[in-house]
DNA sequence: TGGGATTTGTACGTATGTATA
DNA sequence: CTATACATACGTACAAATCCC
């Protein structure tokens, strides 16, 4: 699932497996991403990582996040 | 110098007091700033936060990096 | 009003990899 | 070959805000 040694960075791996659960509409627009928590335990990744790939997907602009609350599909838009 | 303690954040203290570094021209466009393991001895803070701070700037616009070089002062233009 | 669970934010410490000088 | 410097990744701890009972 997730190879630690490639070429690919860890958090980008996981960050490319939630993109794609986003663009199957799998994870719904204002709907919430898997927390921090979630991720290290799907994934087997430290919490550094979650956020790191929380983050990549804040940057690719495919989620936005509350703080305190979570990280949603799409725009902060509603 | 730096409040571990108060409200604001110690990667944005450190941020700060570089940034004005920068407005003050003592460190100077293309100019490298201090390195993570510089700052780390300079302020006492870990390698993370000082990781941090240098994403701070970058993100402010302030400072480029160039891997495994360094990070300077003003715009990748060059 | 209170308390517990959840979630993100910050911070520290450490280790390894890769590229450059 | 060595030192420097950034990139990634692990683990840990506590704080702050929110939510729910």
């Amino acid at each position: 699932m997730i190879d630690p040694h490639g070429p690919v960075p860890v958090y980008q791996q996981v960050a490319d497996i939630l993109a794609a659960r986003i663009a199957s509409g799998e994870l719904a627009p204002h709907r919430p991403i898997p927390s921090e928590s979630a991720i290290v335990q799907e994934f087997g990744v430290a919490r550094g990582t979650a956020r790191r790939t929380v983050a990549a997907l804040r940057e690719r602009g495919l989620v936005y996040t509350v703080p305190q609350r979570g990280t949603y599909v799409g725009q902060p838009e509603s």
